[in-house]
RNA sequence: CGGGGAUUAGCGCAGCCUGGUAGCGCGCCGCGUUCGGGACGCGGAGGUCGUGGGUUCGAAUCCCGCAUCCCCGACCA
């Protein structure tokens, strides 16, 4: 993409009616624009991002048998009367509506209702089991405070993944299966070394749900982190037979704030019972099947990486979701610089390596700023101090050094 | 939902106390000089001052209501 095409640009300043680190940083670079409290736009360069986040956790769904689906956002009363979840006592985030004839609906802020009853239909064997669909779609949560940016959102990207199955075994086998891919999903998204599997409460029907909670001071969550044993107890749930419980000592927690970028739970029979999700065992017994829900936010999980590897400079993506792999910045109008910039971005393209191409007629001092604020992994510079050189300068946007290349040590680098 | 703060040009702000129909910086447009870390000079465009009402000859400014945003708290299957 060349950002003289570009339609967003970068600011200076950062909107003074946000304070989170997160929002300043994404707003200030053109990757969102916020429309109200919670609810945001993605931008050209934003979208990248949360697709390139999407699609990690797409990848570590399917691997671990996962299957892909679309619900919708509008909710049928009726599902919701049945699971007892319509009364705003019980759920009080709900955004409500109506169809032109008074019938009410709901905009969905979770999928059981939906998902349990078509199963019903599909469903006939344990052999079909154990089955996980999931979803990557729009959630509405009518949060009576919307705050810090991306973090807690009235409308937001979520990846929400159920499991059904026979038993209560093979619901804890798949369990772990998922607790291990989202310790996967989080290293790749470059947060790995800050994240926990974090106990939490279990409601009633287990024990402990189970939180993936990254450690920032921007966190709405607290937390006590065995840091030896990676291991982490939610404050809601904290207590000295909690502890001991999991064999912990106080006197190794440490307090912590934490973002809860995940969280996966058992759900019993809570929603299949009601829907009558009832299935013959291998032993003609009938069993009603077991659920388990995993949810992680998409466009917090981005909030977050914007939040944690940040520098003052600006944002600092980790090149498996970064918007481009490569910000190629053209210094002055002399045309045997324009002629091998113009190549270079031919090049680099054709070689399927994504490169945002700072073509426009701008000082030097302001495309290095914007590459910083971007936060795109790779700088390369042609101008005329490098063509008299090796042609090429790169730069990493972790580092402050930078290599003279030439073209083929220099696509052989960005390529690997 | 309780408490606090805010709303004036695309963005950041001043003006309000002491009413007389708006100003600065950034950004934007034009010309020129510059050109490796957000340059400089000259000229220019851009605002029903969040919204509804009230007081007044006259309201960005005073009074009342409402909306929205931010922060703290409460809430968060």
């Amino acid at each position: 993409m060349k950002l003289s095409k570009l339609f967003t640009h970068t600011r200076k300043d950062a909107p003074a009616d946000e304070v989170s680190k997160n929002a300043q940083l994404l707003i200030r670079a053109g990757f969102v624009n916020k429309e109200l409290a919670g609810v945001y736009s993605y931008l050209p360069l934003g979208l990248r991002v949360l697709n390139n986040i999407a699609r990690i956790v797409r990848e570590e769904m399917d691997a671990i048998g996962g299957q892909e689906l679309a619900m919708p956002a509008l909710q049928i009363k009726e599902r919701y009367e049945i699971s007892g979840r319509w009364d705003d006592k019980v759920v009080d985030d709900w955004f409500k509506t109506k169809l032109v004839n008074g019938a009410e609906l709901g905009l969905g802020f979770s999928h059981e209702e939906n998902l349990s009853p078509m199963l019903k239909n599909f469903i006939n064997s344990y052999k079909d089991l154990p089955l996980a669909p999931y979803q990557v779609t729009t959630k509405f949560r009518n949060e009576l405070r919307s705050k810090s940016g991306l973090m807690r959102g009235r409308e937001f990207l979520m990846k929400d993944m159920y499991s059904y199955s026979i038993s209560q075994k093979q619901h804890d086998e798949f369990y772990e299966t998922v607790q291990k891919a989202y310790e996967t999903i989080y290293k790749r998204l470059g947060i790995g070394h800050e994240t926990f599997l974090t106990f939490a409460s279990g409601g009633s029907f287990s024990k402990y749900s189970h939180e993936f909670q990254t450690l920032s001071e921007a966190g709405e969550d607290t937390i006590y982190l065995d840091r030896r044993r990676k291991l982490a107890i939610n404050k809601e749930v904290l207590n000295d037979a909690v502890i001991r419980d999991l064999g912990l000592r106080r006197s190794d927690l440490e307090e912590l704030r934490a973002i809860e970028v995940g969280n996966i739970f058992s759900l019993g029979t809570k929603f299949s019972k009601p829907f009558e999700l009832v299935i013959n065992d291998q032993d003609g017994k009938e069993t009603t099947l077991i659920m388990g829900c995993y949810g992680i936010g998409i466009s917090r999980a981005m909030g977050t990486v914007a939040e944690l590897l940040s520098d003052e400079k600006g944002l600092v993506w980790p090149e498996s979701i970064a918007p481009a792999k490569v910000y190629l910045a053209r210094l002055g109008t002399d045309a045997a610089v324009v002629k091998t910039a113009d190549g270079l971005y031919k090049k680099l393209q054709a070689e399927n390596i994504e490169v945002l191409y700072d073509d426009r007629d701008v000082r030097a001092g302001e495309k290095f700023a914007d590459a910083d604020l971007l936060g795109i992994p790779y700088r390369v510079v042609i101008s005329e101090k490098t063509l008299k050189d090796t042609t090429y300068e790169l730069k990493k946007r972790t580092e402050d050094k930078t290599q003279n290349l030439a073209e083929p040590e220099l696509i052989k680098m960005l390529a690997a």
